[in-house]
DNA sequence: GAAAAACATTGAACAAGTTCAACAAACGCA
DNA sequence: TGCGTTTGTTGAACTTGTTCAATGTTTTTC
């Protein structure tokens, strides 16, 4: 039974050490060298993933080819297109490894095997999805009301970890800005200092 | 056994009519007068609430006092502040009544009852967590990926219903724009037709 | 270790959206 | 029915963010 899975479940719902190493089992590692996508636009989500190890960019090309960083996952986060997963239907997302990784990922067979085995298991996708979508709703009214400016400032002071490990591409895609005037709030960050 | 909640349950799930009906003796009818609110911020969200009959604006309101709509809710939709709610906190967001209305409400502790009893409702809530999840994925990605004349058409289309209930200060806010600017959208597509 | 590709920075011109102020129209209610 | 409040509209000046193009820097890749 992998710690880091076992620790992100304790954290919302607590199982048997039988019925944890159960669940454990309907998964299998795999990796992911940088630059290859668990998932691309198009396809059906057919795994649902929690990174061991590494580093993904959830995120969605528009009309005119712009991306829009959803979110970010890095170890003890889970990567899915939830739509995609839940109703087998194409994505219209890519999730793209930015570092070599370490995946566990288990099937939409097997999740729902989980589901109908351990009731404990319904209810921590239930709460996991209710934070992540408190989470959004949050970013959303950050979003509606911050600038830029600001938004960048509560990227690094949430996200400390990350800033080193993206580029500014990508935190810009994250923001929703372009990756220009990212470089303008950082030169004018840096000269207040 | 309420008709619409019978419906919007058996949407996502199937229950037997005794379980429907024991889970509907969870809720209790309640009337809200316009402008009178469900939820205010600071308050622990005691309620989880299922519209019968009216409209609700759930917002938040910013340091500047500059109110962000997250979404409207008319009939068949569900109302609370899952954070407040889950988490026993105090809400940072207002929930108010825009027309006389009728919700069916369920206390914490019932939902919990509800969750302990009926596996089925710990997955209609996962299930309608996600959707709605899913839904303000889209929205968040619209928000960053297209101008506030797009969305505006968008909404139009997609909630022509509630077109004709909301002030054009409310769509604005849920827009994420000023109300002056929507009012200069409006006067530019109406002269390009 | 060199060439190619991706990334970061800067400036100038532009587009999108805000703010403030003034006024007209519609609504709520006593 | 009328008065006060909220709502919608419009214009001018302003701020925020985009786009495009040029230049230098870092990373990949073979």
């Amino acid at each position: 039974m992998n710690q880091l899975l076992r620790n992100n479940i304790a954290r919302h719902v607590s199982l048997s050490e039988d019925q944890l190493q159960q669940f454990h089992d309907l998964f299998e590692p795999r990796l992911f060298k940088k630059k290859s996508y668990f998932l691309s636009e198009g396809q059906i989500c057919a795994h649902e993933g929690f990174v061991l190890k590494g580093l993904f960019r959830v995120y969605h090309v528009d009309a005119k080819g712009v991306e829009q960083v959803l979110y970010f996952a890095p170890e003890d986060w889970w990567i899915a297109d939830i739509d995609s997963f839940s109703n087998q239907k194409p994505s219209n997302l890519f999730i793209e490894a930015l570092e070599d990784s370490e995946v566990l990922v288990i099937s939409r067979k097997n999740k729902d095997l989980a589901y109908e085995h351990f009731p404990a298991i319904e209810k921590l996708f239930r709460i996991m999805t209710q934070k992540t979508h408190v989470a959004l709703q949050r970013r959303m009214i950050d979003n509606l009301s911050k600038t830029a400016d600001k938004r960048y400032q509560d990227f690094l002071a949430k996200y400390p970890d990350l800033y080193n490990r993206l580029s500014n591409r990508q935190i810009a895609a994250y923001l929703g800005i372009s990756h220009e005037f990212l470089s303008k709030i950082r030169n004018k960050l840096a000269k207040e200092k």
